[in-house]
RNA sequence: GGGCGCGUAGCUCAGCUGGUUAGAGCGCCACGUUGACAUCGUGGAGGUCGUUGGUUCGAGUCCAAUCGCGCCCACCA
């Protein structure tokens, strides 16, 4: 069977948004993504981390998403019935907050003037329209997610789900609600979990105040980097075995700025060593002072209003300043009043709100929360028996340190993008209830206001886009997930979360390996941000180089578990790789000859094959063995630079240029073609998994595959049976006979370029082998050698005695010479060779001495000791021909 | 204050469980318009593997100390 293809016309260079829309749209549409319960396959799935529905694709997700495509496309062509499952995530106080800008700037709009149910409706509308470009985006990239599957977490499912697992946690008295001292977002006006509060090193100061005792008896000096605060204190503490202080335990404090007496307490909390020993107790404002509040009894005295400006309890001349004008007239009046003793710089660390880029204020409220502890303690043990994996696996440090340390986690927030928490008050008794429905007499109760945590429904996504808490046949076959991607910033708010949940509510773990990806930085190392202008847009990269290209630059670079440097011109690697690979096809296509079909493993049995075709293709199935290899460690850019460093050097730079010759011949033609193929073929569809458009291009260009068919489906090639490699004749030793032959090629080519000859004139070659075994195949390969060495006599010869004016170039396989009658720079010749002969001397005195050392030929490996003789005759057999050659040119 | 990671060629990095003369990409130099490819080819220069000790027959690879970066966690006002 036969199919002639090469009416078609390549393009010199890869063209690539000639062929990545069209094959996107082809493989969509023939549903070659789509994964479904299966009797025959095994399954093999991953969840994508759900991206913001209103973000944009970054570098970060075009790696992340990239690595999951190559285990998808990989395992999919490696047989098993493979699922990666899409979708979005609603991001609740970043898409609130995005939405809010959106209205003020076209609408003039806030959300309270809309009221609840009109900005939710507003969000929604938002989210249709603008939500789904990160998917689109991802398509570019060629993402072969299951599409169908598409979900978002507020779905009416996922929805469901969260609803379950918050009614489910209440009955079980792991959700709770309580008055507590949270993380407190000025901008966003919402708490916040410990995991959304980012600790940054920042400049301030250290203020020491005079707090006057009320009888007149001095004062105690506090120390705080917070003065405004003080306008809530409700005591000073000293530390009860303070001697300095013992006497003032019990006496009351003029307060400043105040009018109010406050009490000298003892707690354990003041730290006699730290400052001077006095610390005033702000209990509304910090999370240790509200601790010796609750210990004694103290008010808790807000000063501050939820956009942390001075409210009235603040004072009358504080109301309404922010929280840092505020500090400054603190400050200000405290100095006036002569009450600052000192003001020292002082470095700390401010927890600072993620989203709204402002420092935190702790703040007392009523939140929900989840009591963690028990949910950890099993999804500590799957990752300590290695049920899961992390890769790289000093992640689990990480894990375990925070599991081990859990706090309980806040659920609540107070905005209103989100699951709404399913718990309503009564409106005379206040009796609570919680449940998946509202009350029968709905019109007696009212629903708690806040909605929940993002991660609250995102920690649910492995089994919650399977339809859980239904036991649907795509959970039952898909879950557990095998491979999730992702990055180590998300460790805590993600990753951790889903094994707890996972684990409590289907009594599976989630997944079972965990690939942490590096972080993208530029290539001066700082993080990828939009204010820094750093950030490149990965669709203006894919425009310019491809998206092949970006992915196997981006895979290329990639450092296992460290930072990648990236810049633009790094995709150059991939876009030349891309068109090398294209050119190798259009060098086919030229060849306007018929593929043979079937192309595979046994396609080549009745071919007789030349040494150097054994040679590629033993090669080929080393390459293919390595890179299978590599993507089950997770070694992806291993991977990708086995394949890079095989077709670039094995194939396209010894194998095609082999075969030129062979296809020059009409009666090695078709032989030498169908070698070609299913070499090229097989290169083909390893890469395919990294560059997916042009390997499916080049596929049906060259017509290894029909028109209906897919590379998508092809099977991944694997290392080739030893017996099967032995029937073709393919063997270590003669693999290890064209590698000499190539050396001594490059040997011919370097005297060629040290004498400064070009390239294109003739020149004849002497070979003197090292032994008889070389020689007699030098000399079965002598049309080749010629060709590549393009000499226009060569002489093989065991005794090849040079003549004068010939130099050499000595090789662990033979010595080539290149005799010489023209004018010669000997000096030239004689330096390279005596180099040459320091160097051997150098090897070989090393060898000896190791050879001489008693403890080393008793305690090493006899096989070590063995291949050291060895390196050490072939040495001395080296420095000898050295040697004469160096008489040579006397 | 804990924890983790990194320091290898001019630049960005490979180098898995210690074992022949430490590799790649980019950059650099020389030559080359041979009908796949100048998004290319051939050849080349360039490294005391941060420093110091130690373990070992043998260390870029293991251990200790040290210097320099980076990140994460942590309630010392």
């Amino acid at each position: 069977m036969s199919e002639k293809i090469n009416n078609i016309e390549m393009p010199k260079a890869y063209e690539p948004s000639k062929t990545e829309e069209k094959y996107f749209l082809l493989w969509e549409r023939k549903g070659l993504f789509k994964g479904s319960p299966s009797e025959k396959r095994k399954p093999y799935s991953i969840v994508i981390p759900p991206p913001n529905v209103t973000g944009i694709l970054t570098m970060g997700h075009v790696l992340n998403n990239t690595l999951q495509d190559i285990l998808i496309r990989w395992r999919r062509m490696r047989g098993f019935e493979a699922c990666w499952f899409p979708g979005t995530d609603h991001a609740g106080i970043a898409t609130e907050a995005r939405v809010e800008r959106h209205l003020r700037e076209t609408e003039n709009l806030t959300r309270e003037t809309l009221g609840r149910g009109e900005f939710i409706k507003k969000v929604w509308t938002w989210k249709e329209l603008y939500g789904g470009t990160i998917i689109k985006q991802l398509k570019k990239i060629g993402a072969s997610c299951d599409w169908e599957k598409e979900r978002f977490t507020m779905d009416e499912g996922l929805s469901n789900a969260v609803l379950e697992v918050f009614v489910r946690l209440y009955e079980k008295g792991y959700i709770y609600r309580g008055r507590r001292m949270i993380n407190w977002c000025p901008v966003s006006k919402t708490a916040l979990s410990d995991e959304e509060v980012i600790h940054k090193e920042v400049h301030g100061y250290f203020y020491h105040f005079k707090y006057p005792l009320s009888d007149g008896s001095g004062y105690l000096e506090i120390a705080t980097t917070r003065p405004e605060t003080m306008l809530g204190d409700t005591a000073v503490a000293v530390h009860p075995n303070d001697e300095r202080y013992k006497n003032f335990v019990g006496k009351t404090i003029d307060l400043p700025l105040t009018g109010r007496k406050i009490p000298v307490i003892a707690d354990e909390h003041a730290n006699p060593e730290f400052g001077t020993g006095c610390v005033k107790i702000t209990p509304a404002h910090d999370p240790n002072d509200f601790e010796v509040g609750m210990r004694h009894k103290l008010e808790i005295l807000n000063v501050m209003n939820p956009n942390a400006a001075m409210n009235e309890a603040a004072g009358e001349e504080f109301v309404g300043l922010d929280r840092f004008e505020c500090r400054e007239k603190v400050v200000r009046l405290m100095g006036d009043a002569k009450l600052i003793s000192k003001i020292e710089d002082h470095v700390h660390s401010v927890g600072y709100s993620e989203r709204g880029d402002v420092p935190i204020e702790p703040r007392v409220s009523e939140q929900w929360f989840v009591s963690m502890k028990e949910l950890a303690k099993p999804a500590i043990e799957a990752v300590r028996s290695g049920e899961i994996k992390f890769h790289p696996e000093r992640w689990t440090k990480t894990y375990f340190h925070w599991m081990e340390n859990i706090k309980d986690w806040c659920i609540s927030r107070q905005i209103w993008w989100g699951h709404r928490i399913p718990a309503w008050y009564h409106k005379k008794t206040g009796e609570i209830y919680v449940g998946k429905k509202p009350p029968s007499d709905a019109e007696n109760w009212k629903q708690d206001d806040d909605v929940l945590d993002t991660w609250f429904s995102s920690w649910l996504w492995p089994f919650s886009i399977m339809g859980w808490p239904e036991k649907t046949k795509t959970l039952s076959f898909f879950y557990p997930t095998n491979d999730l991607v992702t990055g180590p910033d998300i460790i805590f708010f993600w990753v951790a979360r889903m094994i707890m949940a996972g684990i409590e509510f289907t009594g599976e773990i989630p997944f079972r390996n965990v690939y942490f990806t590096s972080i993208i930085r530029d290539d001066k190392g700082r993080k990828l941000s939009k204010s820094l202008g750093n950030s490149p847009d990965p669709l203006d990269v894919i425009a310019k180089y491809g998206a092949d290209a970006l992915r196997f630059s981006i895979i290329y670079i990639a450092p296992v578990g460290m930072d990648i440097r990236y810049s633009d011109e790094k995709c150059e690697l991939g876009r030349n790789f891309a068109n090398k690979i294209w050119n190798s096809a259009r060098f086919r296509s030229m060849q306007n000859s018929p593929v043979f079909k079937p192309i595979s493993n046994s396609s080549i049995d009745a071919v007789p094959l030349s040494n150097d075709e054994k040679w590629i293709i033993g090669r080929l199935s080393a390459v293919a063995e390595a890179a299978n290899g590599s993507m089950e460690g997770f070694r992806f850019h291993e991977a990708a630079h086995s394949l890079y460093e095989f077709v670039r050097g094995d194939f396209c730079d010894w194998f095609i240029e082999s075969q030129k010759r062979l296809f020059a011949n009409p009666e090695k033609k078709e032989n030498a073609l169908k070698v070609f193929d299913f070499v090229f073929y097989e290169i083909i569809r390893l890469l395919h998994p990294f560059m997916p458009f042009v390997t499916e291009e080049i596929a049906h260009q060259l017509g290894y595959l029909s028109e209906d068919e897919s590379i998508m489906r092809a099977e991944y090639p694997q290392a080739i049976a030893p017996d099967k490699l032995a029937g073709l004749g393919i063997t270590e030793e003669k693999i290890r006979l064209v590698s000499a032959k190539f050396a001594i090629i490059s040997a011919g080519r370097k005297l060629r370029s040290d004498y400064n000859l070009p390239p294109g004139k003739s020149l004849a070659y002497c070979i003197k082998p090292a032994n008889k075994e070389i020689a007699d195949f030098m000399r079965t390969e002598s049309e080749m050698l010629t060709t590549f060495l393009r000499a226009s006599d060569l002489v093989i010869e065991l005794s090849f005695e040079p003549p004068d004016a010939s130099p050499s170039s000595v090789t662990d396989f033979g010595t080539i010479y290149m005799p010489l009658k023209g004018i010669i720079d000997f000096d030239g010749e004689k330096t390279k060779l005596s180099k040459q002969k320091q160097e051997l001397e150098g090897w070989i005195k090393g060898a000896r001495a190791k050879l001489a050392n008693d403890r080393f030929t008793s305690k090493a490996p006899p096989q070590v000791v063995d291949e050291v003789k060895a390196q050490l005759a072939s040495m001395e057999e080296k420095l000898k021909t050295v040697e004469e050659n160096i008489c040579n040119l006397i």
